[in-house]
DNA sequence: TAGAAAAGCAATAGTGCCGT
DNA sequence: ACGGCACTATTGCTTTTCTA
């Protein structure tokens, strides 16, 4: 089954829940439920929440004949123009400019645009690129593409009320522009809020947010007519309370974040209907509306985003629905729980799951702590076949297996470990601990133990075996308990290096603990928001401390020309010259490991200074620094 | 007026490219 | 083939506003 292609790949909007790494999975589950292999001749599948309409663009090129639906109005557009338009379109369509080359290069080179068309580059774009006000213009786009979306819309808008071109063929154009509307926007994605600056500031994907919009011709495919719908879709499976699907596939939102208004501006584009926005973010030295977000956002509120209404929804929703094979992906951490997800579909037939292969953490770490839930996964249902406890049970197996899985790729924290009642045992050598050594609690009547190496754990096979011939209610309590005990924060990682660096300077490993000391800059590399300013600084002198306690080693690695060092030294240096609103907070710790590097410097130029008479940039780097400590 | 929802913000894992 | 780096995409967390 070939899934890469760029009629699926390429033209998708950056969204949240993005399903094209689900890809695979969506695959995985088609070729276990075997639907292609059936004798059948028209399949059909439906897609009831499609967002950038990735699962239906490969439904699609599997043959399916597609219903695609999604309450979203710029999402309804692109997929009106990727799921309903053929590939023959693109010959066909624009006979009167000449072919859609022609279009689009009108649209890429109209000049002009007239004082009533301007809207984006009006109120969501600052006056000039080069000197924005950062406080009081909204910077969504460069002026230059909010003027190229002004003109496109206009020009699109006067083709359509004049006839000059068809519905279809405005729907295409619209989503051309809906592509590069999302492309180009100066944001994280969502359009709740637009980067301080373009590229925010790390000037982060410059290249994407300052090229210059230009429409091009999309690959298309040729299928089944299929159909697109722009319904809630509790209201649609209503509808289609009598209709028989082969597949249907679920995606619904599964946390708080509303499409509506995450996307705001690309339904303005689409609509074309100006709300009337605030020019300016202050209003009488008051901020208002700042991402002007339009008000009618709220006509497409999801239930699916809130406690009391996403279960009752998605139970009504399933019960509307008629199909072979359901394939339901969310995620562990949905509004709706798991188990009272499994239970709902349960009575419609029998359960199967296809979980992601590979572990994925999930971004936007600001506590420090490596968080591991999160797991992908699809639910498929076959409603040819009964439900039984069992299916259920091997789901919670499948589950718990890529939790085990998770856990097993971290640092365990030996600290929180013998705090919740685990406890060492010697095994290989005596002499030895930090090899290897065997962590064991007690559940009850079962003893479960740990061979564990450099705080991880090894045996990995062994303790699935072992794990699942446990009572469910004990296994439930095991695999808690790994993941408290690998929930360690950065600067625990940092501390359990320290020590270990410490009892390698006594055991005169030195290789070992300047193996440790590499790792360390990267850790320290993680604190930098706000919130664990004051934690870095402390962990700094921590290190600084360490190294000077430990110093044989260093010397005999000289260590100001090692590049981890360097690190280290760049970190410390951007620290300190960090604009904490409350210094007087923080002074005393600058000040302690100024004298701290102080004295680190000269114990280890000493050394250098017999060898080499010149140096590298790493000195001149730790000169600029020391300047800065005085 | 407190708690919930929405808006606002930006950190950071992952990806993929590029040069060595 | 691999480390470093630029870029992408997503969600966690904070602040503000709404509402019961």
């Amino acid at each position: 089954m070939k899934i890469n292609s760029d009629f699926i790949e390429k033209n998708l909007i950056a969204y949240i829940g993005n399903k094209r790494r689900l890809l695979p999975l969506i695959k995985k589950s088609i070729e276990k439920i075997e639907i292609l292999n059936s004798k059948k001749e028209n399949l059909s599948f439906l897609d009831l929440f499609a967002g950038t309409g990735v699962v239906s663009r490969l439904a699609k090129t599997l043959g399916f004949e597609v219903f695609t639906n999604d309450w979203e109005y710029y999402s309804y557009i692109m997929n009106k123009a990727f799921i309903e338009i053929n590939k023959d379109f693109l010959e066909k369509s624009f006979s009167t400019f000449g072919g859609v080359k022609n279009v689009i290069n009108i649209l890429n080179n109209l000049n002009e645009l007239k004082e009533e068309d301007k809207y984006i580059s009006l109120y969501y774009c600052p006056k000039s690129d080069e000197t924005p006000d950062l406080d009081n213009e909204r910077m969504f786009y460069t002026n230059y593409n909010g003027r190229k979306i002004d003109a496109i819309r206009a020009k699109i808008e006067e083709w359509k009320k004049n006839s000059i071109i068809t519905e279809e063929e405005e729907t295409f154009l619209l989503a051309l522009l809906l592509y590069e509307a999302s492309t180009r926007s100066n944001t994280s994605g969502v359009f709740k809020a637009f980067h301080r600056g373009f590229g925010g500031s790390n000037g982060d994907a410059l290249t994407r947010i300052l090229k210059k919009l230009e429409l091009s011709v999309p690959e298309l495919a040729n299928g089944k007519k299929c159909s697109v719908f722009n319904d809630d879709a509790v209201s649609l499976s209503e509808r289609m309370k009598n209709m028989e699907f082969d597949v249907v596939y679920l995606d619904p939102p599964y946390n708080q974040h509303q499409y509506g208004s995450n996307y705001h501006l690309l339904n303005t584009i689409a609509l074309n209907d100006k709300p009337e926005v605030n020019k300016n973010i202050y209003l009488d030295g008051k901020k208002i509306n700042k991402s002007a977000i339009r008000k009618d956002w709220i006509k497409t509120k999801s239930s699916f985003c809130y406690k009391d209404s996403a279960k009752k929804d998605f139970e009504k929703m399933i019960k509307n629905l008629n199909a072979n094979y359901f394939l339901i992906s969310y995620s562990i951490d949905g509004i709706i729980p798991f188990e009272e997800m499994l239970e709902i579909l349960s009575q419609k037939g029998k359960l199967d799951i296809v979980l992601s292969e590979y572990v994925k953490f999930r971004g936007g770490k600001q506590a420090l702590t490596t968080e591991i839930r999160n797991i992908e996964f699809i639910i498929i249902v076959d409603t040819t076949q009964k439900g039984n406890e069992l299916d259920i049970t091997h789901i919670r197996n499948m589950l718990s297996l890529n939790r085990v899985s998770l856990v097993m790729k971290k640092t365990i924290n030996p600290i929180i470990a013998e705090s919740i009642g685990f406890q060492y045992r010697n095994k290989v050598s005596e002499k030895d601990l930090s090899i290897e050594k065997v962590l064991c609690k007690n559940y009850e009547t079962h003893n479960i133990e740990y061979s564990i190496t450099k705080n991880k754990i090894k045996n990995g096979l062994e303790v699935f075996n072992k794990l699942f011939e446990l009572p469910p209610m004990i296994l439930e309590n095991v695999l808690l308990d790994l993941e408290n005990i690998t929930n360690l924060t950065k600067e625990d990682e940092i501390h359990l290096s320290l020590k270990d660096i410490a009892k390698f300077y006594e055991e005169a490993r030195y290789d070992e603990a300047y193996e440790l000391f590499k790792n360390i800059p990267y850790l320290l590399s993680k604190f930098n928001n706000r919130k664990a300013y004051i934690t870095g600084l402390k962990t700094i002198i921590d290190i600084l401390k360490n190294l000077c306690n430990t110093q044989e080693i260093w010397k005999s690695f000289n260590i100001l020309d090692c590049k981890y060092f360097g690190k280290l030294e760049k970190i410390i240096l951007f620290k300190l010259n960090y604009n904490y609103p409350k210094e007087e907070e923080v002074s005393g710790y600058k000040k302690e490991i100024a004298s701290l590097y102080e004295h680190l410097l000269d114990i280890f130029e000493n050394k250098t200074k017999e060898e080499k008479t010149t140096k590298s940039a790493t000195k001149k780097e730790s000169k600029v620094l020391s300047e800065i400590f005085i």
